[in-house]
DNA sequence: TTATTAAATGTGGACGTACACAAATTGAAA
DNA sequence: TTTCAATTTGTGTACGTCCACATTTAATAA
């Protein structure tokens, strides 16, 4: 049995070939093509039909070569921890950038500290002083994300979130992940045959002012949500630990005191942020062991410990495709014309210790 | 806290430019640039110099523009139901191809039916006598394959694997998951707090001579790796069930059989090919339930399973990444001269009802 | 009609690379 | 020296699209 389904040896349609078979000039076509005017009503029909008819696709190449216009590119992500998770989406960018180089695009950095809103918004105000031509920001805070988002719609600049989405801002388009849903499948991962009548830890790492980023609250809740649906609390005892990102020692101390005054052995815990790493140690400093840990975000020192056995199941969200696909809608838009979606969730990868590595390094590949 | 880590605004280096710091045409560039040789030594370092030290790039938009040669890619990969897994691979490679389809690359595809290996043998006199470039196809029956990959090899055309790997083939690249992996990763979700002493279905899905795909025999060997390494037999009786793909009918009889002879509940299930949405149909028809099955592949009938909540997890592959990767490599290495890794693993993709929605979606609008 | 303006349409160069072909240089033999 | 071949080096055009600018046509007013 075989079939042979061969795309035909046809050369592919030109836009000198529409012109020929319209009995037009080249540029009439392009006027056409580019929405560009000054066509009578009668040629435009003509060289419409035939694009429709012989579905006429420009070659990006001659396209991507010819087309003159430089433009400018800004990204506007957290800065705190430079080996952390928002290096990732960074590096996912100037990927992108690297790939669309080419195009005469050149892409901008500014950061902001996470935990402090008025950095964030020193940071917009010189983002606004460049003029870019697009904009690419994580709203981490929701109202000042809000505003500025306003400011760029003034200004007719178009933006891309990514990381977190924030619904009410009018942007191209958002890559991130579906944090209630990645908090569910944390708790299914989680109370799957755990021992009955034991205790689990649901950590939150806390800002200064004392609430959580916008995601980890998204998290918790997914989680809680399969904790009701499943009556969890009748088979065990949920221990909330707040930890802050400042005191290590504090947090350290904290924890001791939380699982002292735990009646019943811990045998699970969660975290919503990124932090397992530290959560874990901290356990092995105090010499507790049989947890079943899951936690987020493939960082270095995540999926050592994932690997080591002291967590379980880590959730992955591709940070360096989110950064890349962000770059990639904007040039899908501004210069290819070509529409894009608003609201796009990357999947929610269940990490083990047996299968992290090709994980690693399919996304690493993917993106050389 | 701000910073910024601009690109430079330079205009990128062509092929003009080294032309004029080494003092000689663009011509002669080119010559070093292709090796085409036809160029005094004393040039070539010079210019090779400034080729290194300034890190030119070629405009990839320029370069497809201006490359002449046609090239004929073949694919050979198994068609035996339409609707299934290979259907994925076969779409993956063609959306590859409307990619790159300015480059005047054409793909030819041929098919074989994977229960026959005299078919597949047919098949590949017809794809040599085509002189493809290029040649994509699944390593289904290991012997056929190496003695094919051969043939090719002697005609100087490479080749690329996709789905199962052969080693010894001498191919530029591999797309496909770890079996081994993927099988043990079944067996973890499958025994995570599975009650003891309960009964587990081992379902293997086989070919008329009685043996089972390349790729189902390995991935049985991950699971039951998983079942030595964790004693699980002191726990679970792990009951096989033999199915194959000719009639419904007696696979449902087998079933009951093998189930009417377990001495204690069945309450897990494993099932190595993308069959198992026939397996919880039968179960279904025989009104089993409680069982906690899992099955391979994001099928439409699986990923209905899924939903209903008659399978507990998929473990997907991204079969048509895998198709649209394997082609691109071949562009990557006879069109740009880029090196290829020779073995690249997909994730172990581990889907829930929950979170298959936006893994599907995602996948989808990554290759539009 | 002609002049004037506006709208429609056509023309040609640029983008950076590949490659065929022309020209120049070198070296050796006559 | 000239002649011829071999080798090196340079030149010019094509690839398909975009877009600025030139030219033509149509519409209107004088």
């Amino acid at each position: 049995m075989e079939e042979n389904t061969s795309t035909e040896e046809i050369q592919r349609l030109r836009i000198t070939d529409i012109a020929r078979l319209a009995d037009v000039s080249p540029g009439t076509v392009d006027r056409v093509l580019h929405n560009r005017g000054h066509v009578s009503p009668e040629k435009r029909e003509r060289i419409e039909a035939i694009i429709e008819e012989m579905n006429y696709r420009p070659n990006v190449f001659a396209r991507s070569l010819s087309v003159k216009k430089a433009m400018r590119f800004v990204s506007l992500i957290p800065n705190f921890e430079t080996t952390g998770y928002w290096d990732y989406i960074r590096k996912g960018i100037n990927k992108a950038q690297k790939e669309i180089s080419d195009h005469r695009i050149i892409t901008e950095h500014y950061f902001f500290d996470q935990y402090d809103n008025r950095s964030f918004n020193d940071a917009t105000k010189k983002v606004l002083t460049k003029l870019p031509d697009a904009v690419i920001f994580s709203p981490v805070f929701i109202e000042e994300s809000i505003a500025f988002a306003k400011k760029l719609e003034q200004r007719n600049i178009p933006c891309v979130l990514v990381d977190s989405n924030v619904e009410t801002i009018n942007c191209l388009a958002y890559y991130g992940q579906h944090s209630l849903k990645s908090g569910y499948t944390a708790a299914q991962l989680l109370f799957m045959g755990l021992p009955p009548g034991s205790a689990v830890l649901l950590t939150r790492s806390l800002r200064p002012g004392g609430i959580g980023s916008n995601q980890a609250v998204l998290r918790e809740q997914g989680f809680m949500m399969y904790v009701r649906e499943n009556k969890i609390r009748r088979n065990y005892h949920i221990v909330r630990l707040d930890l802050h990102t400042s005191d290590m020692e504090k947090n350290l101390k904290h924890l001791k005191t939380v699982l002292d005054s735990c009646m019943v052995p811990v045998s699970g815990a969660v975290i919503f942020s990124s932090k397992v790493y530290r959560l874990v140690d901290d356990l092995a400093k105090l010499k507790v062991k049989g947890v079943r840990v899951i936690g987020y975000d493939e960082l270095p020192q995540n999926v050592a410990a994932l690997k080591a056995g002291r967590v379980a199941y880590l959730i992955a969200q591709r940070p360096e495709m989110q950064g890349y696909l962000v770059l990639k809608d904007l040039l899908k838009h501004l210069v290819y014309k070509q529409p894009t979606h608003r609201t796009n969730y990357v999947p929610v990868d269940i990490l083990t210790k047996e299968i992290v590595d090709e994980y690693l390094q399919f996304n690493q590949r993917l993106n050389e």
